[in-house]
DNA sequence: CCATAATGGGACATGAACGTCCCATACTCA
DNA sequence: TGAGTATGGGACGTTCATGTCCCATTATGG
């Protein structure tokens, strides 16, 4: 049963389907293969050939853009340093990898449904772990779940971004524009 | 020219399928016509004489989406008294119709296709003005732009209706959760 | 330069959702 | 009670995305 290594190109076409299925459905779930195959920029029957299913293009895309942020907020080390700074690069990895988040995060079923499948990683330090820890040392408000306020974090991250796809924030204003609001939100408080 | 004016039950019927349809589509925007009618406890047929197009149904229910959430928001008076409290009274008045907004707010082209159709309505006071007025009065954020601030402001109140959705939150505890985190984010302070 | 891998595109069958039509039934109001 | 309204459900044709095959063409690597 050994897995023959995939050659390069078959790898590159194999990545760029994957790619452009979490950017395309990102911005319309209801995208026809077709579609797809054309941000590839590849043709449909190669697009068959390496997910002979609509489910299992669906299933890998999930797979891969899961793995894709998991190795973008792997690389924030947000077990390390003050929660503060962590939070801080943890949003900044998240909106890194916008598109593959939007995606997992644009249906809402998704994450759901999938989101078993994925935890026994146990290697990568997790987002509820930083918001416990900060939680923890009283720095982040601990009058709320931790997991309210993650959901919160991927909300806002995706709202950023989709406010940069329609032109409402600046490419490279999102990541401080999320912190600010996640941090302090909007209200202006005045020393006493 | 004239419309006649409906009858009871026509528009009992019409108003099911509407409310219907924002319920389903709010949480599965792939849903079939036959499924929209099942949960409007309504033949297909039925539905197909109300609205003959799937894009008539939509555009009826976007329509109809908007003004339960204008009339909700309208209910809310945030043109009067403080900002702030202004911005709480439009939090809750916009969990109170979570499934409209949700349905609204779910599909981003939504709101971007028919947000022109809808904006001559000049006599409802704006969240966008209340963000301005706050801002104006040095209470609300004014580092960032209005528009973005309304941006959050959706998406939280989204992601709060979608927390209860999940049981993530309980149901009357949404709106308090979501003015606590809008207007002072996660951030612990501490007076100097 | 050649063998083979990889691809593109067309033809075709399939199934699901859609839209239309029709008729029997139930309900409403005069 | 009778006329007209409103509904449910089924039958039917259509459209479109999908999935499968097949063959010609191009790219790759030894």
């Amino acid at each position: 049963m050994s897995t023959t290594p995939e050659t390069g190109t078959r790898s590159r076409t194999r990545r760029a389907i994957l790619s452009a299925a979490a950017s395309v459905l990102a911005r319309n779930r209801a995208a026809t293969l077709a579609d797809i195959a054309e941000a590839a920029q590849v043709g449909r029957s190669t697009l068959h050939r390496y997910f002979p299913d609509r489910r299992d293009l669906f299933n890998a895309t999930v797979t891969d853009s899961f793995q894709a942020v998991e190795r973008s907020v792997a690389e924030a080390a947000i077990d390390h340093g003050p929660p503060l700074e962590a939070l801080r690069r943890l949003i900044a990895a998240m909106v890194d990898v916008g598109d593959r988040l939007a995606f997992l995060f644009g249906d809402a079923r998704v994450l759901e449904e999938y989101t078993d499948c994925f935890e026994p990683d146990l290697s990568v330090p997790t987002t509820i772990d930083l918001i416990k820890r900060g939680q923890a040392q009283g720095v982040f408000d601990s009058q709320v779940s931790a997991e309210w306020i993650q959901e919160m974090l991927w909300a806002l991250t995706y709202t950023g971004w989709e406010a940069a796809e329609k032109g409402l924030l600046p490419r490279h204003g999102v990541t401080a524009a999320v912190i600010r609001m996640f941090e302090n939100g909007i209200v202006v408080r005045r020393e006493p």
